[in-house]
DNA sequence: ATTTATTGTGTCATTAAGACATTAACTTGA
DNA sequence: TCAAGTTAATGTCTTAATGACACAATAAAT
């Protein structure tokens, strides 16, 4: 910390929190973009986010959430820091310093809400690069994909992209969809095993073949981290 | 980010940079302190870092590197964000935010210049409880610390706690500094083999047996990441 | 009843790490 | 000089988790 501080001596950078809301639908990733009402960069797409409110936020994650419950009118079931991004030439207004935030949600607990706003929309991943995007938040967004690539190869956290009863192709679609490659469907199952934060439910539900397993997360659990990636 | 911005509407909140800059010395893991000499907190022990001076600062690692070199008189070796700490409490001048950056350094490099002050100390990570510690900073040293210990386990990292040219002993001993476990020489030697960043040179030095090959990073790579942790 | 689709299980192969024996090279001291 | 001790480097067998894939179980469709 500064040894020698004056409130006085220091222009204040500006000091937003932006989050990087990832979930799968239809087949693809996508995160959630709003359509900026307001400049600098307005009519273009950005990441939801915003000031810190220093009278209601107890902190910066409240910040991320009270601007993803703006836009989705629900909590997402992860959240996570990703990284600061700041430079002197990444806000026209001047010297700034974002803080995002990296998330996941279940199609299902936002798809109506989503559907009947239209400044914010889900975008597929792959098509950022064809919408007119504010600050450097296709590179954010390229980063945080990167992130969840990862994640999904080592740890659970996939499942968040999952209604709460799920069964293990459903899983497995989800980990195929986000990290661009098929994994053995033996491998899933194991990794549900070992992990121990999940619970069989009593009820299957219809596949096209045989009755499929429900899972659902154990309540109080945490995410579990793996020794080992998968193979990519 | 916000869609009706105006600078008078939001109390600023308070933004430092910190960094938790690691060492291995005396076969110990050790962090980087200084005694503030200023309030809040003033004669107590916390991290380096300090307010973004944005005339100078092209980003925020450069506020991390500044204020390192204050300290050190050099950059440290390593150097990536570990976490943003926030709240209403953390700081009795109200709702702050402070990035914490997460460096390494040889010893060596600094040994001199820290011996010669009063104000900067290696504090053995397991000592830190027994300081007058400023802010939350004990709680991010540990986080920090633990940070160190789960990428020691999966990438080549700890080399840069290591002078230029070093041994397979010497990094073996590094990582087991940090880990607390012993690891199998074998297992290093792999890796640095595998990896493909380390080049040997054509000297060996005295080791109290047959001599010991020396290892150099080579130039311009990354650290390269394995997809399985050493066991623990 | 037969075919087809999907779920779930069994098992062998593969890969990287752990354990540890063996060989190599250097130092020290009788 | 040579044996004993020390550390470095290598060889190789074991272990653990994943990949690959065959096979069995169960439901729907015809």
């Amino acid at each position: 910390m500064a040894n020698n501080y004056d409130i006085t001596e220091y222009k204040n950078p500006l000091f937003t929190v932006d989050s990087a809301l990832f979930t799968v639908k239809d087949g693809a990733l996508k995160v959630l973009m709003v359509k900026r009402a307001n400049e600098p960069f307005i009519g273009r797409w950005g990441l939801p986010g915003g000031f810190v409110d220093v009278d209601t936020d107890d902190s910066v994650s409240m910040t991320a959430l009270r601007k993803i419950k703006e836009k989705t009118s629900v909590a997402p079931q992860y959240l996570e820091q990703l990284h600061t991004y700041s430079g002197i030439n990444r806000d026209p207004r001047g010297f700034s310093i974002t803080l995002v935030y990296f998330a996941l949600i279940a199609e299902a607990q936002v798809s109506t809400h989503i559907e009947t706003v239209d400044d914010a929309k889900w975008i597929d991943v792959g098509l950022v690069n064809e919408l007119p995007v504010a600050f450097d938040h296709k590179h954010i967004i390229e980063q945080a994909k990167e992130r969840l690539k990862h994640k999904a190869l080592y740890s659970m956290v996939p499942v968040y992209c999952l209604p709460e009863y799920f069964t293990v192709a459903q899983f497995k679609s989800v980990i195929e969809t986000i990290i661009g490659k098929t994994v053995q469907r033996k491998s899933i199952i194991r990794r549900i095993e070992a992990a121990d934060m999940f619970e069989k439910l009593d009820e299957k539900v219809k596949s096209g073949g045989r009755l499929a397993q429900l899972y659902k997360v154990k309540a109080g659990v945490d995410i579990v981290n793996f020794e080992r990636n998968l193979s990519v």
